[in-house]
DNA sequence: TTTAACCTACGGAAGAACCCGTAGACGAGG
DNA sequence: CCTCGTCTACGGGTTCTTCCGTAGGTTAAA
């Protein structure tokens, strides 16, 4: 299991690209939340790219970008580093403080619960 | 809520802290999975003072360090940030994430049950 | 007292991350 | 054809991160 990591600047444009699919340059620098210059945006795509976690296809006269590692994947990575950095490998731990936050709705709650009711299912 | 972030040297010494209350340099050291100098440690620990992360009290000839922010804040600041970057804000996402984890044990599940149970309750 | 062991402060090298300007390619519109 | 706008490649500056060696202080043992 390699462990992905992205530092902050990274991140932020990866989330872009998980949620629009795939973005140019200047789509994926409209949707920061910092005003960058174009070719700060374009480094940090190309950096990307070398690390191979993107890759671009023509598109019309401008590259789309396209994430080549999954959200899912770098979730898992990411809750794992956390797990066990912060919670001591506890997920019960973890699961507390996903769960404190007071903004999270009733269904949303509920949909959880239903999502753990499933799991515990399968388990034998 | 200003927004926490360590690189991952830092993240892994702060991990030692929390876990072991305070150390000193050499504690930390040991703790260590990579075996790194001596002045590399410490050289991290002040980093994290001037970070303001991390304090240090005189304990017989060495320092002894301590974490000044705690590991619920500095969790529910990645977690939030993983949760915006990866899943999109949603919370019951991550947590689909967090039980997909093969290695849970059924008592752990049950105990998550538990906690989301006490947690609908106190849900208007 | 001298020596050895241990500790911190300091500085700096090397690489990563971040940010941007300039140069040059290319197409659209005049 | 010429110009303007848009795009990428490239290079470089700045800061952050990581790592360590050296210097100098203090304690404990010989």
């Amino acid at each position: 299991m390699s462990d992905i990591y992205f530092p902050p600047r990274e991140l932020e444009v990866m989330s872009i690209l998980w949620r629009l699919g795939s973005a140019t340059v200047a789509e994926v620098r409209e949707e920061l939340d910092e005003a960058l210059a174009y070719t700060s945006v374009l480094s940090a795509l190309q950096t990307l790219e070398e690390k191979g976690f993107v890759r671009h296809e023509a598109h019309g006269r401008a590259y789309k970008y396209i994430a080549i590692v999954g959200a899912e994947r770098a979730g898992g990575s990411a809750i794992a580093r956390i797990k066990d950095a912060i919670f001591h490998g506890s997920a019960e731990r973890m699961f507390a403080q996903l769960v404190s936050d007071k903004k999270l709705s009733r269904e949303e709650l509920e949909r959880m619960r239903g999502l753990l009711a499933e799991r515990l299912e399968e388990e034998p």
